[in-house]
DNA sequence: CAAGCGTATTATATCATATGATACACTTGA
DNA sequence: TCAAGTGTATCATATGATATAATACGCTTG
């Protein structure tokens, strides 16, 4: 694991997935959690790929996704920023949590355990890591 | 999507995965959901290969990953066989359902949702399913 | 108009995935 | 005994995703 500043903004990058999936995610995130704020500017593809050590073609294929995600706007000749529709962001946050509750449900009922086993378990967990900070 | 019967077996291939995945994924849920019982002998390499129609080195692939799980015991001469040990088939939904309960938290958690917030959501989408029969 | 943007193109390399063919060692039942 | 059915191993080959590298174009701003 390495962990790299990019500006204000700090990005952790291994290789235990696709570079362009973590830079996505961590993107997502910082944005999704309004560590980023509407509007706000992010790292030119140049810089990201400069102070990561990786391909701009790399980055740009992060980026392009973050595009269709509905979570940046770009400008050409100015750079990217993240969206000021604070209704994109919450609409982008309902569909992955949707689908995130989706597989979980769906991999825990293939395992065989039923609703009331799934709730159970995942309070049993929540509890155990729940005296961490909330935020 | 495609169905196939390999004996009393009934997969589901697609392309949305690699196969060898969709393979593992199915078998293990058959074991882990008592469809396979204890000891009970599943179908042989070529027999899975021939049906699904796939090749056999990519079954191959699957099933090495399942004895990895601890799910099955091979027999050399004789084929592969549902483990006898309700404890690894315990151990192993234990494993995963921790996997993906941390995965699930972790998901949520970087899309900015809380604790209670994912109780809430989890909450709401299984009621929403709830009207489907128990099993 | 230079500097900094996003973007596009072409080439190359590596790895995971999947197929195909063939062969070997082992077990069982006829 | 031996044929048939097992798991296993080893080649070769093909494709797509991932990543790098180099280069160039069009746009915007100071």
């Amino acid at each position: 694991m390495d962990e790299r500043q990019v500006g204000s903004l700090s990005f952790s990058i291994d290789f235990s997935q696709p570079l362009y999936e973590q830079i996505l995610t961590q993107m997502r995130s910082l944005i999704a959690r309004g560590t980023i704020g509407l509007g706000e500017k992010i790292p030119s593809v140049r810089e990201m790929a400069h102070e990561l050590k990786i391909n701009p073609n790399t980055v740009m294929h992060a980026y392009q996704e973050l595009e269709r995600d509905g979570l940046t706007e770009k400008r050409r000749g100015q750079g990217t920023f993240a969206t000021t529709s604070m209704m994109k962001i919450k609409q982008f946050k309902e569909r992955f949590a949707l689908e995130y509750a989706q597989d979980f449900l769906e991999n825990m009922h293939s395992l065989g355990f039923n609703l009331n086993e799934i709730h159970t378990y995942l309070t049993r967990l929540s509890q155990e890591k729940g005296h961490r900070k909330n935020d």
